[in-house]
DNA sequence: GTTGACATTGACGTCGATGTCAACTTAGCT
DNA sequence: AGCTAAGTTGACATCGACGTCAATGTCAAC
């Protein structure tokens, strides 16, 4: 039961848009993209103009059509580059002092800065994730994009389940994917409700709350 | 750390707009509605055009405008409309048989069947709901009126969960009110995610995994 | 059957964002 | 310096959705 496809309607005239061959052409897309990030955080996608998007960035109108065919086109290109960046970022961090206390233990604790890790990042990029959710239920190529983000985050969960279990903290008989999918899925939904919404969740929290999900979700030990 | 406010720009002419006086009035102003969410659903917000909506219903462009102000002003009276309705058929429905077991196994029951209930209500208006997500994250008024009616929702379910501690079933230190509010952010959260990213549950996956979260939360037993 | 308030119609003007284009500038090369 | 390809400019034509409004229709009350 996919969501409506809602092609954009409208004039669907667009330029082909070429990649820059120059430094100075590399150096342009990057400010115009960096600028496109600029308005879309503080006006969203819709109150978004093209005029805006060139102004921000100090250029003609014109040039903007020189590197992205229309406002969708550079959604687009932002997301494909952000996307994998904030999910790298999510995962590699240097870790402080060393854990202590049982196996479970330092698994439930590897798994709460990871948690943290994660609602951190998010926190910091608030506007831009509402607005990847925004863009993603009427344009079909960035869920497609997000649904690749989404696909290669459970593999990486995934295996971090897989370890788990090889170093005898979970069950050797969960299914890591499955269990991988849903983590991801209520993590994911929870941290987006409570954004979008504006609940009334505090980031301690929330980072608890996530943690515990998982502690059960993979059969660890739950202290409070 | 709210989402972006985003006032949407454009001529903000929008009529006045008054309720109907005659019978005939209100007809018109409620095929008009119907249209709206029709066309609404077939096209998603930012595609659906006044004329579309005038044309669904059988009706002349300009009479639009003397129920409805804009496009939004539409939508927020379907949102109006409809939000309540949702959230009750969710709640009331005929119980079949009589459950049994050891009390705690019929609370768990209970709340199996009333997540059914949750997702099928959720299932028969996808595409609505994605609607509701979509413009949530861009129209300030329409979160308003999510947010009332999720406070409204929250209160219901803890008012479940005293009943629960009520009877014995669940421990009575256990924080009703915050629980209500994970849990409906938790439950709103995952469905949401699974919708909109177009996941790989089932629905019997989804209801199961909605129950493990309640019964978790509640420290209820989890079998399997 | 006349009246008048309410309702309906659809052609039309307005507006503002989009995307184009012909002229101009920059920079690398010989 | 002269040449050329790539890049840049901003005024302009286009377009389509919006919202208005004067004309017309409906109907209940008198």
């Amino acid at each position: 039961m996919p969501p409506p496809p809602e092609a954009v309607r409208g004039p669907a005239g667009a330029a082909p848009a070429a990649l820059p061959t120059t430094e100075r052409g590399r150096r342009m897309r990057a400010r115009l993209l960096a600028a496109a990030r600029e308005v879309f955080e503080r006006d969203g996608f819709l109150a978004a103009r093209v005029t805006d998007i060139s102004a921000a960035a100090g250029v003609a109108h014109g040039s903007f059509y020189t590197y992205f065919g229309s406002k969708t086109a550079v959604f687009r290109a932002l997301v494909a580059e952000t996307m994998d960046d904030l999910y790298a970022s999510m995962g590699t961090r240097r870790e402080p002092g060393p854990p202590d206390g049982s196996p479970e233990e330092v698994a439930v604790h590897r798994i709460d800065r990871a948690n943290r890790r994660f609602v951190d990042t998010y926190l910091q990029n608030t506007a831009l994730m509402a607005l990847f959710e925004q863009v993603t239920t009427f344009d079909p190529e960035v869920r497609a994009l997000r649904q690749a983000a989404r696909e290669r985050n459970v593999g990486r969960v995934r295996h971090s389940i897989e370890q788990l279990q090889r170093d005898g903290l979970v069950a050797a008989d969960l299914d890591a994917e499955y269990s991988a999918h849903a983590l991801v899925a209520m993590v994911n939904g929870l941290v987006h409700y409570w954004l979008v919404l504006d609940g009334e969740f505090e980031q301690e929290r929330l980072v608890a709350a996530l943690t515990r999900l998982w502690a059960q979700a993979l059969g660890l030990p739950v202290r409070g």
